[in-house]
DNA sequence: AAGGTGACTCTGC
DNA sequence: CGCAGAGCCACCT
């Protein structure tokens, strides 16, 4: 994936707002890359854990978090998010509520 | 170098 | 709700 599009993605995930989430593929078609969704997972999992990218308010178009239910990443995106006063119900989050744009 | 994998997603049954 | 199939494609084996 070129450069061009990884900064697009910086900014986009940079600009989701506090309590609002958006999906990997809606974030790849904000960026100019069409059904590449997977594209944005591998970036963000390159992430340096000092990145204060809010990579935690990207979650896949089911509203679910995209990790081993109960592993330690998938508890840690998710309290990070209820932090944010995001409400999950049976693990899932409402995307028609908390979908950013 | 061929084949498996995965922070995905959509369609269809 | 769940599972299968297909598209997608950079990375690992």
């Amino acid at each position: 994936m070129q450069d061009e599009h990884k900064q697009r993605l910086f900014t986009l995930i940079g600009g989701i707002p506090a309590g609002k989430v958006a999906a990997y593929g809606q974030l790849a078609d904000l960026a100019g890359l069409p059904r590449q969704a997977r594209a944005v997972g591998r970036l963000l999992k390159e992430l340096p854990k000092s990145s204060t990218l809010p990579w935690y308010r990207v979650v896949n178009s089911q509203g679910k978090i995209s990790f081993p239910y109960g592993s330690q990443k998938y508890t840690e995106q998710k309290t990070r998010l209820q932090m944010e006063g995001v409400i999950f119900i049976k693990d899932k989050i409402n995307m028609r509520v908390y979908q950013w744009a």
